[in-house]
Order: structure tokens, then sequence, then C-alpha cells
DNA sequence: TATGAATGAGCCTTCATTCAT
DNA sequence: CATGAATGAAGGCTCATTCAT
């Protein structure tokens, strides 16, 4: 019995810890790392500051614990379009999914964006984010091949731009930006690219 | 006489003024607006921290005086290339243009991306940094039109995500970025829009 | 059958206790009272913080264990000394097995000259402490009446001086202190004052 | 006259400093580093806590502070002393300067005696610390030289012994400590050693 | 016995801001 | 114009202690 009295909280450590990374997450976001102070994660957790120094170790510790888990995130939905074979399609999906990503991760992203120039506290994950940066840019490349872009590697860094691009105008105008405008002009011209170098085949 | 002897050291206060000016733009850059402390921004200016609300009312002030200088900057730049009268010409020019001024005030350009998601200290220049947004924005979609472009609105959005994600990646990487490579691919790529428009005349 | 299962591990209990304090003896000893928090010493005790509790009512009933069982060893060793007849064999002999004692408890001894000069925490064994020594004091008076000193209370402030100044020193520079030379020269010294009473008889 | 208004209040901020060293003095002298607060410091200073910092850099560059200026005065002691050329004059002055230096600078000694075996906060000052206290022995090794004692090495550690235990019982005794007594019994014990020098020349 | 989640007070430190000079 | 002493609030973090399990 006592061990199913244990079961019927399950995970209550596990409820709280998320309870803090949420708090955390959408007051880094809104407010910077330096401008969000634990006190207030704390309060907006419904817990006492001492409790999120037993989850966390460090006020860095709760942001590397929040950046790593929303770089598992992005990494999951690179890889789930991985399994897409024709490269058009691959595009077409990563530029929705990312997007979409950015609606619904909205305080993930708006992290990203205010601490990815931040060399004072980004120092430590530029690393990890680099490399993460460089390999989607070599498979971007890769698929701009497949297709038979004229400068897959330029193209590459295109898309990457505008990935970020529009996800940070989305983040800043909201619902009022034209995603949808926007997304079907890219489809079409990323279409014609491919549909060119079939009628050269 | 007094008028005189302010005359012979011309501008000494804007001196001080520009000191203190580049020094916060510099650390509020690097370590964000809530992470560079006032005394550190004396310490950088080579003056007493009591001397910095002699030319600022606050730190609020001085980032104030540092987004205004910005944004006037920016304006200029856009205003000069109005003056070009081929729409493609003027898509081009801007193009580099805003690329090497983010080139050439990195620190700017890098406490622009870091604030501009941050609903706590942007708030106060969220209205007029909108209308800039927005303005630029017709203007492009305009010259999309002049283009004969199929859907300028969309087109002009994503110039504008172009100029700031390819903006954000210069920071990123410095000089590791292909900036030549991707500009030329963008040339090729607007020239084509308008090449399509005159054949159809 | 509850009695004997407790007595087939005897002193389970006494054995997690006797390892809480001598972790807490000796944290206590290295980075003082004030210094050494109680999740330390129950990491380094290998149980729990809660458990820490159990056994000792606050971090004063752990100092308070402790102080206590090194009072208790103190007088352990003076009352069997008090058991030589000879005046200066007794003297050595306290000599000798009080600073073997400092150097086998060093961390009791470190934690001792750490507090008994801290009014705030020390104040409660004060009284205590203060009995002991004026008793020895006493007894070194005698023991130096009976050797026929000629100021057999200045004697015996000066053996206890010597006592915690060598102890002291020896705690200071460890194996580098030269305790042998040192203690010699002291029985050659109380050995002349013993024979010169001698010779006058 | 705006020279003078400046001299006016001289020193200002060294007077602000010298009390809050004094006040930090005690504190950590009568409850040990780590139980004074700076909060405690600064209250019994009369000034706020953010004004330590502007003249410290650290709680630990207080206790540096504390502790340099309270080596310089030990130093500037033995200093003097040394100009004495009869070796048990010296010597007997050394004891009775030490002394009384114990029971005016009370707190410095008390602070001493419970830093000095805590390796914890003593670490950076056991280097300066080793090297007086063998200096010191060594020349008390000399002075033992001339006035021929039998073993030089011995009696310069007793020395070091009876000054550390004498002011150790004297700052837990206070004025009940009968020190004229103790300090006349031991200038008795070196006049005789001096003197059997003597006789033998 | 034993654990570790949870709390609240307190600690060291920083910081924006003011003010006398 | 210029300095830097001074303040008070707030921030990150630690800690002794309690309690449900």
């Amino acid at each position: 019995m006592s061990v199913k009295s244990k079961n019927l909280s399950p995970g209550k450590g596990e409820q709280t810890r998320a309870l803090i990374l949420t708090a955390a997450l959408e007051l880094f976001a809104v407010k910077g790392y330096h401008g969000a102070s634990i006190d207030e994660i704390a309060r907006k957790s419904g817990i006492s500051k001492g409790l999120a120094y037993h989850y966390f170790q460090n006020k860095k510790g709760l942001l590397r614990a929040i950046v790593d888990h929303g770089f598992a995130k992005l990494d999951d939905l690179m890889a789930s379009a991985l399994t897409i074979t024709d490269p058009l399609q691959q595009i077409i999906v990563i530029l929705e999914r990312t997007l979409t990503a950015t609606k619904k991760d909205e305080h993930f992203w708006r992290l990203y964006f205010g601490l990815v120039l931040q060399g004072d506290v980004w120092a430590e994950f530029g690393a990890m984010f680099n490399e993460m940066f460089q390999q989607y840019s070599l498979h971007f490349e890769h698929l701009f091949e497949q297709i038979g872009a004229a400068d897959p590697r330029a193209e590459a860094h295109i898309l990457g731009a505008l990935l970020d691009g529009i996800g940070l105008h989305l983040l800043i105008r909201g619902d009022a930006y034209p995603l949808e405008q926007v997304k079907n002009r890219l489809i079409v011209y990323y279409s014609q690219m491919a549909d060119a170098k079939q009628r050269k085949t």
C-alpha cells in the first residue's frame, strides 16, 4: 500500500520541475535572461525561491535546461523531416514545420533570438548551436544540389536566413503577419527551381 | 567671451556625450541592456558614474539616445536609396547598403536583435519601430509592384525577412559568412524577376 | 523478537550517529561551525539531511555532542594521569599524553581552538569549560607545590600555556614541528626543578 | 576657498573606512568570520550595506585589510624590539610588549586565534603568516644561542608557545588572568639562564 | 529509520540613482 | 562639468529546519 501511495502522485518532483521550467522560459523570453529574476520565476511557479535551487543548480542551470530541451525539440523536428525522400517536398515540409514550431514554441524562440547574439550568456551554448547550425546548412546545401539549384550553398544560406527572418517577424507581428501568403510564395519559388531542373533532364 | 571660449573647444560636452554613447552601445550590445551596468559604462568611457547622469537622465535615457541615433541612421540609409529611380536598382542598393551597415554598425544591430523581442525594455520603442517597419514594407511592396512581381506583398515581406535573417547570421558568423555569394544569388533572383516583366511588356 | 532483531545488528543506530559525528567534527574543525552546513555534513556521512535531525535536535546539538565527547576524553586522560603518585612523573605524563592526544584527535583540537574565543557559539560551553580549566589549574598548582616550585601558581599557568601553545603550533605546523626536542627540553626543566628541592631536603 | 572647504573634512573617506574596519574587526573577532554578516558590520559602522562595498571589494577583502594591518603592527613591535642589544633584555621586552599588545588589540588576537586553524578562510594568509612565524622563530633561536641556552631551537619554540599560550589564556580569562605573576616567573627563568652562562665565562 | 521535497529567512553582492562638493 | 561618497532596493544563492511519505 505504501508503494501505491507513492505512485499516487507520480513524478511529483518532475511536475514541479516542469512548472519551474515553464515559468522560467516565459520570463526569460519576455524580459531576457538578466531581466528576469529567480524570485519572479518562483512566484510565477507558485513555489518558494529556495525550491528552485533544489531542482536547478543555478540560474544558468535553469537556462541550460531550457535551451537543451528546446534544441532537442528542434533536432527532432529536423530528424523527422529527413525521412522525406523528395528534396522539394522536404524543403517545403521543413519550411512549414519550422514556422509552425515558431508559433507554437513562441517563448523558446523569443528567448533564442534574444540570446543568440549575447556573448555574455550564450557563450556556453555557442558550440552546440554552431554545430547544429552548420549541420543543417550542409544538409540544405545537399537538398538544393539534388534540386539542381545554380548555387546550392548560397541557396542554403538563403533558406536559413528566411527561416530565421520570417520567424523573427512572426514573433514581432504575431497574427498580423501574412504567414500563409509568404509561405505560398516561397513554395512557388522552390517548386519552379525544381521544375527547371526536371525540364533540363 | 564666454561664447568664444565655448567655441574654442568645440563641443567638448558633445565629445564626452559621444564617448558615453559609444561605450554604452558596445556594452548593451554584448551583455544586453540588463546585463550592462552604469558603472561599467562609466569606467569604459573613462568618466565618473555621476557624470553619466549629467548627460543622460537615465539608463533608459541612454538606451533611448542610442536607439534614436541608430534608427536615424537607418532612416538616412533608406532615404538616400529612395532617390534611385529604377526599382530593381533600388532593391539591390538597399540590399547592399543594409548589409554593409550591419557589418559597420555591428554593435547597434546586435543590440537591436537582442531587444526587439523583449517586451520589457522595447515597449517604448515598439511604436516608432513598427511604424518604420510597416513604412518600409509598403515601400518594398510598391517596388515589387513596379517590377511586376506575382505577389508584391509577399515579396516585400520576403525581402524584409532576408534582410533581418542575413543580418542576424552575419552577426553570428562574422567573416565566416559567405555574404558576397548570398548577395549575388539574390541579385540574380531579383534581376530575373525584373527581366520577366520586361519580356512580358 | 523485535528486541532480538535489534540486537542482531548491534547499534546500527549508534553507528550512524557516530558516522554523523565524525563527519561533523571534521567539517566543523576545518571550516568552522558557521562555515560548515548540515547539508555538507549529511553528504559526507552518506546519509540524508533529514536523518541528521533524527539523531540530533539541532546544529547546535551536534556541536554539543561533539564537544561533550571531546571533553569527556580529555577528562579521562587527566583522570588516568592522577593515579601517578610521583608529581614530576605525573607532570611529564600529562605533558606527553596531552600532546599525543592533540595529534590523535587533531580535528577536535582544531575545533576547540577555533571556538574557544568565539563568544557567539562557545557561550553555552563556557561554564563547563572554565570549570575544567580551573580545576586542572589547581591540580597543577598542587603538583608544583609538591615539587617545591618557587611560585606554584605561576608555574601552573605556565604549564597550561605551554600545553595550549604547543598544541596550537603542533596543529599549525603538523609533522614539521620539533615536538620531541621541545618535550625533552621541558622534561629537563621540570626535572631540574624537582632535583633542586630534593637537594634542599 | 573651494580647496579649503575640501580640506575642512580631511580624509572623510579614510574615516569611514576606518569605521568599517573597526566594526568588522570586533564582529569577526567575537562571532568569527562566517558568523558575522556584512549587514551587521554596516549597522555597527552606522553606514549602509552598499557603502561597505565601496571601500572594500569583498567580505574577504575586508578581512584581508584587517589581517594586513594587524600583522603590520606585530611586525613593527618586533622590529622595534630588535634594536635592543642585550639578548636577555630583548627577550624580556618581547615578552612584555607582545602580551601588552594582546590586551590592547584584544579583538585582533581573538580573530587571529579563531582563524589561524581554519584552512577554509586562512588559506590565503597562511603563506605570509608562516614566513613571519618562521622568521621570528629563527630570531628567537639566535637570541637563545647568545644567552647560552642548552638547546636554543627548543627554547625558541617554547618561547613561541608561551607567547601564544599565555595570549590565548589572557583572552579567555581577561583580567582574572595572573599575568604579572606569570611574567615575573618567566623573567626569573630567562635571567637564570643568562646568569648561568656568565658564570661559565 | 530514512528520504528528500519544501520553506523562509538571511547572506553576499550589485546596481541605478542622488547629492554634497 | 565633474567626482565619488552614499543609499536602498533588489538579485542570486545558501541554509537550518520541517514534514509528508
